[in-house]
DNA sequence: GTTTAAACTTTACGCGTGTAAAATAAATTA
DNA sequence: TAATTTATTTTACACGCGTAAAGTTTAAAC
């Protein structure tokens, strides 16, 4: 075992036989040296421990490879898991992912895109908080580095934009609901911070427009990011008012929903499809926990699968250059039915 | 507006009338310039768009201004919380807080302390997977970089550990649950990953043992982090079996109980503390969902408040006075019980 | 007004790596 | 084997900042 230290590349150099220069080629692309040489370089590798120090490889460097991530809210484990998703697909394009989470709040949200700067990242993937966000800032900031939106829009911002198809993903399940039992009224917040709120707002109406049914709106005070919390304590208040336009109840997302049904259980709600039921309770996002509900949530899966994908492929396309700067793309994928038993 | 560009250091001490080495003190301290120049540097700041290299910065620095924070999975809610919450305790101290998830996978962890060498942080605050994580490994980056253990203890890795005091916690609810009905059996996983899981059941025994009451035990197979759909799975298993040696189960952490709990709802056994109720199921952790099941969750709190603050306290007591080797510290914070309607 | 300590300026070097240019060596082709 | 292409070595400079040393200014203390 070797016993040298191993300072910096010039050591490392010496020790592997090959000139600076070509060590330096070799860890920018190992694939730009000769072959034997690779072999001597990878040789010396496993005898010596030696890695390139990242602040004097990125000091000079225009773009590094760090890719930024930043989600609204770590803390919900719907974003946890679509962060994840990203992540692997970042480190296996070869690049170094940051997460970052606005915590819920705009402030942080800069503060956040602020200590990216000062990273130089090659690009940055951004799930906005929506319109809570500063969206000048947002938007100078994605003047200045390559940033692709996902899951949130915000009008012009950044590159490109992927997310869920509000329009299908609700208009199916309104389908749904009013096919297997009865039209839903829709459960939400009077003032959402999240735009696809205001997308499912709407496409709520037209879907029941479609059906040639009145809307009915239950709409409830709260702002944050408690939604169980919101979900819990005015579907409470609701259900003893007993003020139901409708027996079924579709909840603008998983989490309010999950609220919902924890106050139906307390409120002896019987929550289902069956005929002795008293209601039914949808969502929308199928959040991780969704089917751990009591009963089961009927919600609708995004597909963040191909949402990270392609987010991460078009970050990385804007990377290499490849950006045809044909204008901005905006990609709505659509959501599944997931059936379970609430609903 | 300024339109001049600054691209460094020099160029901003030529604008604020400042010399180079001085603009430098300043960033690395504010408060060791003299007031005057201070607000003319400051002043300078407003006018201009400046920011030092991050890179050029840490160059030469012995250490940065960087702490690293590992969770072993971001994906479950309860290491968000606390991964937050130490976040703004690092950010307070005025260092920039790293997270890295291990995503449950001990090559994960080791890559992360990897990826953190490369970054040469201050010191690390580190959540270890427990028994799946490599140990050498963790041990050995201990011993480079200043390390505080938090949540699951290794033995001897890290300069001190800051946790929950199972025994203390486990004693509680097993003689709450006792005392306001029956002996609970405990519910938990044969081969657990955590270390806290190996404390809990040796703390229902010594708990049992002290009420002078036989224990019971039921150990189900299962790896990895989907807790909930193993709770579920075992515990729909069991139920139909009807092989239940007490009506009161203490399940190992919230999120078995939670997937039990589900179980429960569809076995239509009534969960709760009433007369007509079949089960009683407690959790521990207080799990951030723990409220929103039906019935809500009785449960231990975890007082990661204190757990966060004292880790953090720890790290940077480690970073400053590099010379504090007073052995190794072990610090376990009691536990509260959370009483919901599930026993 | 003098003394004095603290803060500042000037000058200069070092950090570890990227990278360009010219010279040389190795591999490939004819 | 010679000619050509490709890869490597050598040399040298650049990047942006930390920091030390020596000299100079400033502000506080007397």
């Amino acid at each position: 075992m070797a016993v040298q230290k191993i300072k910096n590349m010039e050591d490392f150099a010496a020790v592997s036989g090959i000139s600076r220069p070509t060590i330096s080629k070799y860890f920018n692309d190992p694939g730009s040296v000769r072959q034997t040489t690779r072999v001597k370089i990878e040789e010396a590798l496993e005898r010596f421990d030696y890695r390139p120090n990242i602040y004097a490889v990125n000091q000079n460097r225009r773009r590094t490879k760090n890719i930024g991530l930043v989600v609204p809210n770590l803390t919900d484990p719907f974003f946890a898991a679509i962060a994840r998703t990203i992540e692997g697909l970042i480190v296996e394009a070869g690049f170094n992912p940051l997460l970052l989470s606005s915590h819920g709040g705009p402030d942080q949200e800069v503060a956040n895109l602020d200590s990216l700067r000062s990273i130089k990242p090659a690009g940055v993937l951004l799930a906005p908080l929506g319109r809570a966000s500063h969206v000048d800032d947002v938007a100078e900031f994605a003047n200045q580095i390559p940033t692709v939106l996902f899951d949130a829009n915000l009008d012009g911002v950044g590159e490109a934009f992927f997310g869920s198809d509000n329009m299908q993903s609700i208009g199916l399940i309104v389908e749904y609901l009013s096919r297997s039992g009865e039209p839903p009224v829709f459960f939400e917040l009077e003032n959402p911070i999240n735009p696809n709120a205001f997308r499912r707002r709407a496409a709520y109406a037209a879907a029941m427009e479609r059906l040639a049914q009145p809307a009915h709106f239950m709409r409830v005070e709260g702002s944050g990011w408690d939604f169980e919390e919101i979900g819990y304590q005015e579907g409470k208040r609701i259900l003893q008012a007993g003020a139901l336009p409708s027996r079924t109840i579709l909840c603008s997302n998983d989490r309010l929903a999950i609220g919902f049904l924890a106050a139906a259980f307390e409120c002896d709600a019987k929550v289902g499809l069956g005929e002795d039921c008293d209601l039914r309770i949808a969502g929308h996002d199928d959040h991780p926990f969704a089917r751990y509900t009591c009963p089961g949530l009927t919600t609708i899966s995004q597909d963040y699968g191909s949402i990270g994908a392609r987010s991460v492929d078009a970050i990385l396309k804007l990377i290499e250059g490849e950006t045809d700067k044909s204008g901005r793309e905006v990609t709505l994928f659509d959501g599944k039915l997931v059936m379970r038993g609430s609903a």
